[in-house]
RNA sequence: GCGGACGUGGCGGAACGGUAGACGCUACCGACUUAAAAUCGGUUUUCCGAAAGGAAGUGCGGGUUCAACUCCCGCCGUCCGCACCA
């Protein structure tokens, strides 16, 4: 034994005896109570980052906790591991995505390895393998068989000198990313989940997410964005072809007196009608299309419009005619993609009509007095309906209802629920993803593949020499034969959205059979995941499609859950200050000193430079700090430490040398106090005490994820018990330390226990128990106050009587001293805590 | 534009409506040492004061209360999400 703790000793050695007895394998036959702890599966870039650090230290003290309370633990690990890095390293690099995935997993499981979490790794799972993403196609097919998958055209930014689909965040300024080539929009034909049936349970199922924190249950909710409105007609005032309706929807149904024109998108069937044989439709159109995407582009873009010419009759007014537009600012995919213009209380009609010269006519007023006043600005809240006839003097609500009754009455619309959310769509035209299981037959149409010629495995032999997908033009692969009527087909080339193979890893986690994709009774033996720990990134799309995917499931009655993950926590980021060159290169902080007056110079150059904001660690920024060299030169528990320390969970954590050499001190610390603790006997009331306290703080700061609690509360703990005179209870307190900081850092307390001569691993230890009653001293400081502020603090016997309280008080000199002779007028006791005199 | 969160020492942050600044970092002083590292002890919200002590203080302005970092109203600022969603 030496004076100081060595973790590179220490952490092999520990790690070796965990995995040699397997301690972190999940039993699903276990009587005990069963606990899920869960963090998002990482991407498999090559290596681990500092967010994995944070990320899966938070996770793993949780299960290591739960496990010394009794729980049987599910904490599992494995690798979200299709997707498009892959595919440009293979381009880039000329290896294949599967061998670079592959490599990337067995670098980044050893360094998962080396930092020491409590991991079953006997359920690691990758999903490019196909022993998962075979079982994915599976569930496919099943919810084809549903009815939950179909297929419709919809449009994708297509690159034409890469010949490949693009993201929308690959399109840079209306570029693609990597060829730089101005973006098409093209329409394919492409497979959808049909999300949108389950709109209203999964807004629904939110409500029962308590453990959730509000803010993505608020993301989510706006996601869906429920909202409920009438959905009607308007006849043309004269037939236009097969068309003599345009149907709308609007949420203001009250303000239909205020319709001064009808927009129609540029993508909606009228319009597309109409521009092919009007060429000037046909130009407007097309320069509606132009623009990009980009938030802000779309702010700064300039509303445009065209006039068909045509009219509509207004539904309540047969008199009045609204002209019909075609406008750059209506949406296709939402509502109908038409609707009718209410400038006086839309902000986009206001400008629209304003430009336009277009009518503006009030329909909602402060009170009905006001109803003549002129509209200056769209103004779009509640009020009183005036200028519209029959709901003159309704409040808006109500005048809306009235419009949907009469509508509904009448036949002319309907009340109907519209939401934000639309389909999802599965396809990517990628080579790494699963395969999506079907063959196109142009006698039989798409068929899915049978189930007994599941999985349909990626080929190997693929080169990415030439842009596109490999898969268009692999024959041997692509060219098959129908199931169903033999003939010549072709399989689908597409692949899947790798958010399909993160909708369900959790599930494969907890049950892995061969034959299926999990055993249904085994998987809700598990399920749901007790505690997720991932970032904020995935509130909405990952945390959506997994919600989604397990009700579709529970739909088609594979699973009896609703929903997935009971509670979720979505931790900070790492940050770290950045830096920049006067010429704007970015610096990274190593490249970087500090010079007289705190100036930040380039070491390099010796020139000055600019510090930045602390930013989330990043490439581009250059301040990133690598784990690995850290590990070294520290161990894990110093790492894990100060990945607990400081910062609470949800915020971000900025990383700072002096920090991480603040926790490698606390490491030596305890380990010190460990080798110096001399054997005695006796009791220390006040320390067990304080240990009582400490362990009561400490798993209660667990439970609610307050990491950076409990490191306080073993500090002071720790500070305690150096300061002790030698005891039993010394000695005792000193094990319990040892058993609270475990899930923090296991080596460490795994070294001390040893070297405290216990037996057996403190993994297999039970996490210690308080006594209720310790936690109450039996001396309190009263704070005693005059008018509300602080003179004096007296200790007093706990349970003091009120008037004890009171008379002990008035007693101290320096409340005398502030009353000055004035009689009290009033008295507030707080049973041991306070007294505050009112003078 | 809409929605949400946050604002406390030099810094990260604590604080059931009841002693603001726990705990950590930094800095400084001291001890040990030939020396350094490591370690240990101490100081560290501001102002006045030698000290005892006093005054102010949780973004700004109001309010509720015996008592407000905490609750309410109005500003200011920062960050995040969504975004032409009818």
């Amino acid at each position: 034994m030496t004076d100081r703790f060595d973790p590179a000793r220490a952490d092999a050695s520990w790690q070796a005896r965990w995995a040699e007895a397997d301690s972190f394998r999940a039993d699903s036959a276990s009587s005990k109570p069963k606990s899920y702890v869960l963090e998002m599966f990482p991407y498999p870039s090559g290596r681990i980052h500092m967010g994995h650090v944070r990320n899966y230290t938070m996770g793993d003290v949780l299960a290591r906790y739960r496990r010394m309370q009794g729980f049987e633990v599910l904490h599992p690990m494995g690798w979200d591991a299709f997707g498009m890095p892959a595919e440009n390293a293979a381009m880039e690099k000329k290896v294949h995505p599967g061998a670079w995935t592959r490599q990337n997993i067995a670098a980044m499981r050893e360094q998962l390895k080396r930092i020491g979490f409590a991991i079953d790794w006997s359920r690691e799972l990758a999903t490019c393998e196909p022993d998962y993403y075979g079982h994915e196609q599976a569930l496919f097919l099943d919810l084809m068989e549903a009815g939950l998958v179909f297929r419709k055209e919809s449009e994708v930014n297509w690159d034409p000198v890469d010949m490949t689909v693009l993201a929308n965040e690959q399109v840079i300024d209306g570029k693609g990313w990597r060829s730089g080539a101005t973006v098409e929009r093209k329409k394919l034909s492409q497979w959808f989940l049909k999300i949108t049936d389950f709109a209203e349970e999964l807004l629904d199922g939110l409500g029962t997410l308590d453990q959730w924190p509000d803010k993505v249950r608020l993301m989510q909710e706006n996601w869906i964005g429920k909202s409920r409105g009438l959905q009607f007609r308007f006849r043309l005032a004269s037939p236009e072809g097969a068309n003599d309706s345009i149907e709308v929807f609007t949420t203001r149904p009250d303000t239909i007196f205020g319709a001064s024109f009808v927009a129609l998108s540029p993508g909606h069937p009228m319009a597309e009608a109409l521009a092919a044989r009007d060429p000037e439709v046909a130009a407007f159109i097309a320069k509606a299309r132009l623009g990009g995407t980009t938030a802000a582009e779309i702010e700064t873009a300039e509303k445009l419009g065209h006039d068909t010419g045509l009219e509509v009759i207004h539904p309540l007014d047969p008199e009045r005619r609204l002209p019909v537009w075609i406008a750059n600012f209506v949406l296709m995919d939402y509502g109908t993609g038409a609707l009718f213009g209410v400038p006086a209380h839309d902000v986009r009609d206001f400008e629209f009509a304003t430009k336009y010269r277009l009518p503006v006519r009030r329909v909602v007023a402060e009170t009905a007095a006001r109803a003549d006043d002129p509209v200056v600005e769209a103004e779009t809240g509640d009020g009183i309906a005036v200028n519209s006839s029959f709901l003159d003097g309704m409040a808006s609500a109500e005048a809306s209802a009235e419009v949907i009754k009469r509508a509904e009455t009448a036949g002319w619309g309907t009340g109907k629920t519209q939401y934000r959310l639309r389909d999802w769509g599965v396809s990517r035209q990628r080579y790494w993803g699963t395969p999506i299981p079907i063959i196109h037959c142009d006698a039989c149409g798409p068929v899915g593949v049978p189930r007994d010629q599941l999985p349909v495995v990626l080929p190997e032999d693929v080169s990415f020499d030439l842009p596109g997908n490999p898969l268009d033009r692999h024959d041997g692969w692509r060219l098959v034969d129908c199931p169903k009527c033999g003939g010549q087909a072709r399989r689908e080339t597409d692949t899947l959205d790798t958010f399909v193979d993160s909708s369900w890893y959790f599930i494969r986690f907890a049950s892995q059979p061969k034959d299926q994709p999990f055993d249904r009774a085994e998987a809700e033996a598990w399920l749901p995941v007790g505690q997720y720990i991932g970032g904020v990134e995935h509130a909405i799309l990952h945390l959506l499609y997994a919600r989604f995917w397990t009700r579709a499931l529970e739909r088609i009655g594979k699973i009896g859950l609703k929903e997935p993950f009971k509670g979720l926590f979505t931790q900070g980021m790492v940050t770290h200050e950045t830096y920049q060159s006067l010429d704007g290169r970015w610096l990274s902080p190593d490249e970087v000193e500090i010079g007289e007056g705190g100036a930040p110079i380039e070491r390099a150059t010796g020139s000055g430079a600019i510090s930045g904001r602390t930013e989330k660690m990043s490439k581009s920024k250059k301040n990133t700090v690598d784990p690995e060299p850290i590990l070294d030169r520290y161990g894990a528990d110093a790492v894990r430490w100060f990945m607990l320390s400081d910062s609470p969970p949800e915020r971000d954590l900025e990383w700072s040398i002096g920090g991480i050499g603040g926790a490698a001190r606390f490491v030596q610390r305890v380990w010190r106090m460990v080798m110096a603790a001399p054997v005695e006997d006796g009791d220390d009331a006040a320390l067990t005490r304080k240990l009582h306290r400490t362990i009561a703080a400490v798993g209660e700061a667990i439970d609610g994820l307050q990491f950076n609690k409990a490191v306080a509360a073993l500090y002071e703990l720790t500070s305690a018990i150096e300061k002790a005179t030698p005891s039993g209870a010394r000695g005792d307190a000193i094990d319990a330390l040892l058993l609270l900081a475990a899930p923090m850092a296991p080596h460490l307390a795994e070294e001390a226990w040893a070297a405290r001569g216990k037996k057996g691993m403190i993994v297999d230890a039970a996490w210690p128990t308080h006594d209720p009653a310790l936690l109450i001293d039996d001396e309190v400081t009263l704070a005693i106050q005059v008018n509300g502020k602080l003179r004096d603090t007296l200790t007093a016997p706990r349970g003091l009587a009120r008037e004890a309280a009171e008379a002990l008080a008035l007693g101290s000199a320096k409340v005398q001293a502030q009353l000055a002779g004035a009689t009290p007028r009033k008295v507030i006791v707080v049973a041991d805590r306070l007294v505050n005199i009112v003078a």
